[in-house]
DNA sequence: AATACAATAACGCATACGGGGTATTTTTAT
DNA sequence: ATAAAAATACCCCGTATGCGTTATTGTATT
């Protein structure tokens, strides 16, 4: 099936985990590693002259973080897969990554095996992600089953996010509209805030729909 | 390490596929499978009175879904892992699952020694999930490359998802009133909504931000 | 029995907001 | 070179919205 070799690069600051990595990908059968880069700026200068299948990116490099690394050159290489590979696994790093454009999130613990294997997924079409990493990304969509909204608040929070007004909402759950206004006070004394927007946008970014 | 053995609950309404999971997980060390059920509300009913570690869940199930099984176990279980295992593979399903409090999502080919392996993976932190789904996951989180909206807009929509009003963006951005204004009708356009409310939804909803 | 919260409802007031235009300058694309 | 898009800016208008305040009823919780 892998009759096709796998082309990566690397963008790794320490020089010993750097040759390292290409030295077990290169020596490995069916994988390449012929760019190797010691920051970002040769990296986002380099990589798209010759796009590899694969980028092991790491996050904390000398200038720009490999987080704008991807940022800059997702946009230009749509075909290419970035996997972080660092030892930063603070939620901040982990959903930045991802949102930047990065297709899997590695810890630098991983045995040299499971990398190869890890490289194998993402070009078969997989994201890998270290076990505590893939953990931190399925809670993130779980409900926040500590709102502070009661049923009825939560259900014209709901509404507000379709954009429906004070009317409309009474309307389809059958109040006032005083009584929909009292509701959205409410609302916004319990998330702190001022306004429908930031309502929503809390809402949403917390999970309490 | 894994000296305690871990129990599984099986939800699965194919009375041969339930059996062979049931022999599956019982068969092998480590593991134990007493509870196996072949609708949600017998899982419903049961499933709190001994608490299982893991709970491998349908989708399809005769009146209430797996998803929706999971929405009602999962806050009674806060302890219990739910895996989906499902022939389902599409976005709904997948994002239901998790949103409802699914901690993985293995696709119903999986083979019986990666099966196992998942279980435990689930137990000690991680979130097992099929190359597919794990993929969806990830790409749920990319920025959108094909927003309609300009720079400037863009950063107008972020603004209004911190609740800051015209007055407080002009002042940020160093433009007028009106010209807030003017981004913002905009973006309505563009985003065929007509609030701020919902302009925020749709932003945040297709990571256009 | 008492306290607290949720859900319901109302009123006044100032203004931020959404919809309708129009216009100039700069940047980008063809 | 020229067209299209983006960014800037202003006007009017009506109303939905946010804020303050008050009040009744029912349901939990203690």
């Amino acid at each position: 099936m892998s009759e096709k070799i796998i082309k990566v690069a690397i963008v790794e600051d320490d020089s010993d985990i750097r040759k390292l990595l290409s030295l077990i990908i290169d020596g490995s059968p069916g994988f390449e590693c012929r760019q190797t880069y010691s920051n970002c700026e040769d990296a986002i200068e380099n990589i798209p002259k010759d796009p590899p299948d694969v980028v092991l990116m790491d996050i904390d490099l000398p200038k720009l973080s490999g987080i704008e690394g991807i940022r800059i050159l997702k946009e230009q290489l749509a075909k290419t897969d970035f996997l972080m590979l660092t030892i930063k696994e603070d939620d901040e790093s982990v959903f930045q990554s991802l949102c930047a454009g990065a297709t899997g999130y590695l810890v630098k613990d991983i045995p040299p095996a499971n990398l190869l294997l890890s490289i194998k997924d993402v070009v078969n079409g997989g994201s890998p992600m270290s076990a505590a990493i893939a953990r931190k990304v399925t809670m993130s969509f779980h409900k926040n089953t500590n709102s502070p909204l009661s049923e009825r608040e939560t259900e014209v929070l709901k509404r507000l996010c379709d954009g429906e007004n004070y009317k409309t909402i009474a309307d389809a759950i059958f109040v006032s509209g005083n009584t929909v206004r009292a509701h959205i006070k409410n609302i916004y004394k319990k998330l702190h805030v001022k306004s429908r927007a930031e309502a929503v946008a809390k809402a949403i970014n917390n999970n309490l729909l």
